[in-house]
DNA sequence: CAAGTGACGTAGA
DNA sequence: GTCTACGCCACTT
């Protein structure tokens, strides 16, 4: 598996800088990373987050546009949101309260360039 | 190299 | 508001 370097490894990498009580959403974090429409990518990336990178990777923290928990199967949908509230993230209706919650796409996008 | 796969996003109906 | 149909991308086979 090519998994410890390439996209996947740096879709990890920025979402593990996702500060609590925040969330980013599958789009940005392809945006962020130079590929504008690989918002898709980034979703196949999380789906092969390796079990041993859950602990370090907050993954729960990564939503689908306006918020919302991508249905998948599994219990990954309800972990995802008891996660997330247990970090005081409010919803509205079945969606993240992103205008309370999602990171702003530019204060992220240049602390990262910051950091790096 | 070609085809298949999905934790996406958007536009239409 | 819901549901469908495509396009997109990285990665696998």
């Amino acid at each position: 598996m090519s998994l410890d370097e390439g996209f996947f490894a740096r879709v990890y990498a920025l979402v593990r800088r996702v500060p609590r009580g925040r969330v980013v959403t599958y789009g940005q974090v392809a945006a962020m990373l130079g590929v504008p429409r690989g918002a898709r990518a980034v979703g196949w990336a999380m789906r092969a987050l390796p079990e041993e990178m859950a602990a370090r990777v907050p993954w729960h923290r990564v939503v689908g546009t306006g918020g919302r928990i991508s249905p998948r199967r599994g219990p990954g949908p309800e972990i995802q949101r008891r996660r997330l509230r247990a970090e005081k993230v409010a919803f509205r209706g079945g969606c993240v309260d992103m205008t309370r919650h999602g990171m702003l796409y530019e204060s992220f996008a240049r602390s990262e360039r910051a950091s790096v």
